[in-house]
DNA sequence: CTGTTAGCGCTTTCAC
DNA sequence: GTGAAAGCGCTAACAG
């Protein structure tokens, strides 16, 4: 009874074993092996996603001919397009991104990784690198190095391993050696650097202008009469650190100040380091006037600690900080700033990213945007 | 000179076209069409990922026998399978997840769906969520719907096209309707929705015990002696919501004080809404003396606008919040608020994830962590 | 214990 | 304009 869908002789065909729960059958004429294939509107498993040999069987076409149709390809009849369509819509077909993947050795899947995202600034870059990935039709994965170098090696495996096609990095202040980004470089995956970058590797970047930024607000402290200013670095493994410091040295040597060590203190932008620091500047026989922090969560804490100690800001204590967290507008006083476009950083990363992907060409430009000087309480006397 | 791969005989070979940038070889004797595989060692395309067959290739033997000695299967002789494994680890092998994705039917992603994570809860329940995901070899995909209906639906709809196998889902304020979900719900793929719920779908939910907690909030308040406290509520559309009212009224009510309709407002929990009716309460003939906040960031706004009005706090307004966000700390006065185990949530809700995706069974379990009253500056007098 | 083969869903020659 | 068939990398059923 059953026919060979090859030779479509009758006779010849005989049950061969069961193969994924179908039956299968081997027809002795031409050595065929085969199953029956089921209609769609057969199979009522809910787990079976439509696929093009569905549309192509309910059609009595080829699943070539669908694909076409599908694809918008050219040179196809019109009228078997509209069916096409039309059934597909009405079955809700959707495309296997996994056998699409396989197929082209992509995944529309971009990693990102980040230091945290407790804080202001990675989830708004992220925003920022979503709305334009997801419009380019990117899915993203996000991971958390949480300042950890080990951690950082970790997500690279696993994303490497997830075949993303791309990634968006900020390293940890931990990170000195860059062997495992040097591994993705080999394979040809592009790679855009974000706000902590890495300067030995050949990559773009996307920054802001730190040295400017800090450089701003060391001056306007100066400006508002502070004399003897401290800055809360970060590690010097950072280029943005070392930027921000720069600033803050520059600042200080035009306006014939002192620069005095001992009130600049580098740490591991934790938020229990930057206590410790803050304490410890705070402590000081001859403290300094204020601070200087290399962001905000730090600056957060310098100011909870020094209302603490009942030092008072901004007569006995000037604070600023960068990035422009929200936070800085709720403690009080508010926090002068420094704001940096975090959205667009994570728009524009992600439109390098898929640019290098969509040209296969990386070139290594570095972007630089601009930072802006925001002055609140937290900085002007009287 | 060329051997047929399949009857190995040389001298019926022809070429037959290119294929993938391959030579194609047509055997006249067989009928085979093949191309000769290409020896890892030989191609130095950066791009190519070292497969099974390249493995298998190597070492001459079958793939299948490299599948089983990577897959840890048993019988298999030890000695090939370290034979394997070594080749694997030399050559830095990585099994493709597309290609045992499409076998499989599975993604090993875990969609999840958050309304935002610019603020302290979602991200924090994320944190705790991919921290079970990822040691259970799961990968997530993050997309917020910004509180918007329409987003959310886009948002499912975008994540059962990648496939994921699983949800982690807090709706909108705004869902009314369920039927994005019910569709992933008819495709029988496990969700489980945590903080806000879907109380008419049959699904897993983690959440805590809101009617307590507001409760308890409450009755702080009152025992504060403020007597005419607000609720700035959430929209009726949130389960939560309902929850926290009920406990704020019930907590009035036993307390023999009157309820005022007029200091209950409902609003879709946007911080510009929550500016606005924060102002209006306070601008009442009749003011409150308290306010207990749907949450934190609802309770730092009004406490913002308190103090732009020079309403004192504690002392003419008492406030109160939800989740113990850590700008709770940063305002002056420190905010009283609820506390919830936000980590634990996301690990549990993951945990009960990952059993369903196992076990192919959904139990639609609810889970009620406990809350916690903490009492800071913003509530108490003196 | 190992090899052969089919098939997951899709695109892409090649052939007509 | 359409179909047949190969192949992306992997697993599993079957046959030795």
């Amino acid at each position: 009874m059953i026919k060979c869908i090859k030779c479509h002789q009758v006779d010849y065909v005989q049950k061969a074993g069961i193969i994924r729960g179908k039956q299968r059958y081997l027809c002795k004429s031409c050595q065929y092996h085969f199953t029956i294939p089921e209609p769609i509107s057969k199979s009522r498993n809910p787990h079976h996603q439509v696929t093009i040999i569905d549309l192509a069987n309910e059609l009595g076409i080829s699943k070539s001919t669908v694909s076409r149709a599908l694809r918008g390809h050219s040179d196809i009849h019109e009228g078997t397009r509209q069916m096409v369509l039309d059934l597909a819509k009405q079955l809700e077909y959707e495309p296997n991104p996994l056998a699409h993947g396989l197929l082209k050795n992509r995944t529309n899947t971009i990693g990102i990784i980040v230091p945290e995202f407790r804080h202001y600034f990675f989830p708004a870059f992220i925003i920022g690198a979503q709305s334009v990935l997801s419009k380019a039709g990117y899915n993203v994965m996000i991971c958390q190095s949480d300042e950890c170098y080990e951690t950082e090696v970790a997500n690279v495996k696993a994303l490497m391993s997830s075949r993303v096609d791309g990634f968006l990095v900020s390293v940890t202040s931990q990170t000195n050696n860059f062997d495992h980004f040097k591994t993705v470089m080999r394979k040809e995956i592009p790679m855009v650097f974000f706000n902590r970058i890495c300067p030995e590797l050949e990559t773009p970047q996307v920054v802001v202008d730190d040295y400017h930024g800090a450089f701003m607000a060391v001056e306007h402290l100066i400006e508002q009469g502070y004399k003897r200013i401290a800055h809360l670095a970060g590690p010097s493994s950072l280029q943005l650190s070392k930027n921000r410091k720069q600033g803050y040295l520059d600042a200080i040597q035009k306006h014939n100040l002192t620069i005095d060590n001992e009130l600049i203190i580098d740490f591991d932008l934790t938020e229990e380091k930057a206590r410790i620091y803050a304490n410890h500047l705070l402590s000081l026989p001859n403290p300094p006037d204020a601070i200087f922090a290399i962001n905000d969560p730090t600056a957060i804490e310098v100011m909870i600690l020094a209302k603490s100690k009942g030092i008072k800001i901004p007569e006995e204590l000037g604070v600023v900080g960068f990035s422009n967290d929200p936070v800085s507008t709720i403690i009080e006083p508010q926090l002068t700033t420094i704001s940096q476009p975090i959205g667009e950083m994570g728009k524009l990363s992600a439109s390098i990213l898929i640019k290098a992907l969509e040209e296969k060409i990386i070139r290594n430009e570095r972007h630089q945007l601009l930072t802006e000087l925001i002055v609140r309480g937290s900085s002007v006397r009287e």
